[in-house]
Parts: structure tokens; C-alpha cells; sequence
RNA sequence: CGGGACGUAGCACAGCUUGGUAGUGCGCUUGGUUCGGGACCAAGAGGUCGAGGGUUCGAAUCCCUCCGUUCCGACCA
């Protein structure tokens, strides 16, 4: 094979990280603008998101919850009002303090997070128990001034949803937590082929103003986790910090409780990095902005190009994202640029096919082809999209299961992280414990995981206290 | 934000040590031949050398500052 070397990217062993800008960049995913941390989300990167999008925006309109938009900035003094939200974001905002070359007397904070205008807004319209629940998301960028920035993965700037909702008790807001993590979770096996843990933050890790902080995270392939989402319960403190009241069936002034959620553009980076190989980006069919590509083979041979447009609108009739690339490169060059891009089937259309009345489609997950009789394609890219999902997602799950190794001393720990994965272990629940293992391994508490909380062992390894939780610890990006 | 590396055409890089006309390969454009794993021939187009300042008769090259990318930490979706 002749490849050449500009097109090629670095191999995931040789080299992770520009295994993975390599891939962001040659899948033509984004680009980098002249801000740092500002990418562009290029066509075919934005159209995943779209997909995204697309399943996620169903999922919470199923449920009740209504689209809105918020401003873009935020008074200062209005940010101020929660003092444990103030202090999680102060250090990361962007501050606007000029407007038609005049300073603004109370500064306007570019949004890292809506919560507090969620907050002001339901403080005017929630004074009834009949005025509850309240379920608002919003589709939105938003903008955090980070140290260390990498596409989709950590963004000065980045686009992701955010759910706010207000309820007359605790049970319905933890439930709506819950609920939505549930949803985030069908999103992984369902749609990204990711297997996400779900579980609990631990106190340390917790969303800044949160009671508790639910995550998704996702093992990466080179065994490193990545926080890909969360849910939280607020309980009544945003409530309290500004104001929002209602009266109660029973007469009496009751605070409400609150829950938000959301889940951002990072998820294109799980992807990238779970499903991706030494060919570029692999994407789970139903993200996939072209999920069949059709490369016809020497194409101005009569009939050829007929055929493949044929096949193109039968499929995209059955309601598939299709594509058919008529370009004068060789088949060759195409088969590899669309590897590239993580293309899930290649329908291949050429002169032997014409004849036999067949046509090839090759799997890009294993470069597995098989030849379909043309009446049966519709039937067999079904079956094909639907295979690739299930490898995808066994594949993924294998990877993470034997990644998840339980121990039962720091050093076991320490070596567990050290070569990629969860290192399950039994935790006194302590603070002091958790930052003991960040600065002996530079691993965090990933989450309490819902689904893994038997105890295997009743002291914690690092102070030898009583033990009843189960917490995975990993690297983390 | 601390430490390292890098920034020259769309991409990958050479040129810088020792200052003196902007280079190579791929890609791109046009025409032709090709086409089942990154095809070939021919003719073309394309660059304020990341930005600003300084030294000099003269700066891609030497000096300073800034910006961006990247890796390792600290901080965070």
C-alpha cells in the first residue's frame, strides 16, 4: 500500500494524543481558530452533533421538557448571589466590560453555565405549587476560560445542552436527576455504542452549588476516563440564594427544589477515542452523518453511475444518510478517506457487480466485506448498521469490564491506573483519603458507580477505617 | 498558570548555525489516460516566512515581547 505520509495519522500506540488531534483534524471534524480554545466545528463534525442532538432533544421532550433560550451573559452581581457556584466558576469566567467604548458598570459574565439566570427566571414566574414542576433546557455554547485546551475534549468555548428544572420536593428533583442520567445512559448504549458508568461524584468532585452530582463516564482506549456528562440535585440552595418561592396546597411558603443537567460536544471526543482505530475515526451508525458510502468503480462505464444513484435513492428512501461519491479519485483513495472519516459501510459498485447483479459492502469496524444480491440491500445495510452497532457496543463493553479491576491497597490501585482503567475499590468516604491517592497517583474518584455497590472488602485501603462504598478511581482527561 | 517542544504555500518539512533573489514533496487547477485498497503523464497557480517591535545598508535567519499549537504538571464538562 502506498500511503502518503501527509495523509497519514500517527498510530494510537506510537503516540495517543496526536493519534487524536490527527483524527479531530483529518476526519475534517474541526479546526482551530486564531483563539485559543476556540474551535471550529467543521461540517462533518457539527452534523454529529447534530445526531446528537437529534436523539437527546426527543429523549427530553418525551419527558415534558420545554426548549428555551437564556442570554449569553450574566451581571456579575447577579453571578455572585451563590457563594459555592460563585468560587467553582470565578477563576474560569470571561468578562465583558466595555459596551460601545463605554465601561459597564457591572461587568457582564460570558455564561460557563446558566444557572443562575434559570434561577432569577423562575423567581418571577413560580409562586403556586400550580406553577410546578418547571422542566427548561437549553441548546447553547458556553464559554470557560480554561488553562489547557483540546478539541472537544476541554474548549474555551463549548456547545452542549443544559436541563433546569424546579420541582415542589426533593423526591421529584433527585428523580429528575436520575432520570435524565438514565436517558444519558440509553444514549450510550443506544445511539454512541459507549457503555457509560453511572454513578455518584464523590463530595470532592461535585458540581459547585450541587448536593449531589450524578456522571457518565466513558473508558478511553488508552484507558484514561472521561467525565462525557452529568445530572444534578441541587436541593433548595440556588432556591434559597435567589429568592424562588412558591405557596403549597396547604398554604404554606415552601422553597423548591432544583435539579440541571447536560451534556456537551466532549461526547464527540468519547467517541473519537472509544471507538477509533489506526484508520482514523470509526463512528457508531447512528451518529454517523453518512452511513453508507457508495464508491462506484470505474465509473463512466455505462451504467455504472445510474446504478449507484439507483441505490443511493432506494436507501435514502428507507430513511438512510447516504452518500455517493462520484469524484474522479481513484477507489482507492476514496476507500481510505472514508475510512478516515468512520464511515460504518462502503457499498462498492462496479462493472463485475453490474453483471452479477450484486454489489460488495465492507464493515468499517473489521474491513469485512461481503457480496449482496441487489434486490436484498435495503434489507442487508439493516441488518449491516444493526450488526456494527452490537460489535461496536460488545466491543466496548469487553474493553471496559476487563478494565475494571478491584483492589485493596494503594499501590495495587496505583498500578491499576498506571496501565489504563478503573481501579474498583472499598473507600471510608473521606476527603482526606481521595486526596491522599490524587497525590500518591494522580488518579481521581471517578464516581460511586449505581450498578457496583456490593462491598468486597469492609475497610478502606488508604487510612484502614470502615469501609461500605465501592468507588472507581482512574486517570481522567 | 509553571516546565519543555514547535510555528516557513492547503498539508508535511528543508533553509536559520555563518544575515544577501522563497525551496522540496504531497495536495490544488487545467487537459488526457486510468479506476475492485491512497493511479499516471503534461502544463500551471499558490507564500506580508505566526504577529509586533528592535539591531543592520539589508532579517525567514540575530535580539525582545506577544499570540497560537502541542506534551508534562496544577485547575476544570
Amino acid at each position: 500500500m502506498n500511503i502518503n505520509k501527509n495523509d497519514a495519522i500517527t498510530s494510537r500506540d506510537t503516540d495517543f494524543a496526536k493519534w487524536y488531534t490527527d483524527v479531530c483534524r483529518k476526519a475534517e471534524l474541526m479546526d482551530y481558530s486564531s483563539v485559543k480554545g476556540f474551535i471550529i466545528y467543521r461540517p462533518y463534525g457539527y452534523a454529529i452533533w447534530e445526531q446528537i442532538q437529534k436523539y437527546l432533544d426527543g429523549r427530553f421532550k418525551g419527558i415534558g421538557v420545554s426548549n428555551v433560550y437564556m442570554p449569553l451573559v450574566i451581571p456579575e452581581s447577579l453571578f455572585n448571589k451563590e457563594k459555592e457556584h460563585v468560587e467553582g466558576f470565578a477563576p474560569e469566567t470571561l468578562i465583558a466590560t466595555i459596551g460601545g467604548k463605554a465601561k459597564i458598570d457591572d461587568p457582564l459574565i460570558i455564561r460557563p453555565t446558566s444557572e443562575v439566570l434559570f434561577c432569577e427566571h423562575y423567581a418571577k414566574i413560580v409562586s403556586s405549587h400550580r406553577d410546578l414542576p418547571k422542566m427548561y433546557n437549553q441548546w447553547c455554547s458556553v464559554v470557560r476560560w480554561e488553562k489547557t485546551t483540546r478539541p472537544f475534549l476541554r474548549g474555551s468555548e463549548f456547545l452542549w445542552q443544559e436541563g433546569h428544572t424546579i420541582f415542589a420536593t426533593e423526591g421529584e428533583a433527585r428523580g429528575n436527576a436520575l432520570e435524565i442520567l438514565k436517558i444519558y445512559g440509553d444514549l450510550g448504549n443506544d445511539v454512541l455504542a459507549i457503555p457509560f458508568v453511572k454513578g455518584l461524584k464523590t463530595d470532592k468532585e461535585k458540581f459547585a452549588g450541587a448536593l449531589e452530582t450524578y456522571s457518565i463516564e466513558a473508558l478511553m482506549h488508552d484507558g484514561k476516563a472521561l467525565q462525557s456528562g452529568t445530572t444534578h440535585y441541587f436541593g433548595t440552595g440556588f432556591a434559597e440564594a435567589f429568592g424562588i418561592k412558591f405557596q403549597d396546597k396547604d398554604n404554606i411558603l415552601r422553597t423548591p427544589h432544583q435539579a440541571s443537567w447536560g451534556v456537551s460536544t466532549r461526547l464527540i471526543g468519547s467517541i473519537i477515542m472509544v471507538h477509533g482505530d489506526d484508520n482514523g475515526l470509526v463512528l457508531p451508525p447512528l451518529v454517523a452523518p453518512i452511513q453508507i458510502v457508495i464508491i462506484p468503480i470505474q465509473q463512466n462505464r455505462e451504467g455504472i453511475l445510474a446504478k449507484a444513484e439507483e441505490i443511493k435513492n432506494r436507501l435514502e428512501k428507507e430513511g438512510y444518510r447516504v452518500s455517493l461519491d462520484a469524484s474522479d479519485r481513484s477507489p482507492g483513495w476514496k476507500y481510505a478517506e472514508y475510512e478516515m472519516k468512520g464511515v460504518p459501510l462502503r457499498l462498492e459498485i462496479g462493472p463485475r457487480d453490474l453483471e452479477s447483479g450484486n454489489v460488495v459492502i465492507a464493515r468499517r469496524i473489521d474491513g469485512h466485506k461481503e457480496v449482496v444480491k441487489d434486490s436484498d440491500i435495503e434489507k442487508e445495510v439493516q441488518r449491516l448498521l444493526k450488526e456494527v452497532h452490537n460489535v461496536m457496543l460488545d466491543k466496548a463493553r469487553v474493553f471496559l469490564d476487563s478494565h475494571i479491576l478491584a483492589v485493596k491497597s494503594v499501590a495495587e490501585l496505583k498500578s491499576v491506573v498506571d496501565k489504563g482503567g478503573y481501579a474498583k475499590m472499598m473507600w471510608c468516604g473521606c476527603r482526606e483519603c481521595e486526596d491522599k491517592i490524587k497525590e500518591l497517583t494522580t488518579a481521581t474518584a471517578r464516581c460511586m458507580p449505581l450498578d457496583d455497590q456490593i462491598p468486597f472488602d469492609d475497610k478502606c485501603p488508604v487510612c484502614g477505617k470502615k469501609a461500605e462504598r465501592v468507588v472507581y478511581f482512574a486517570k481522567a482527561y
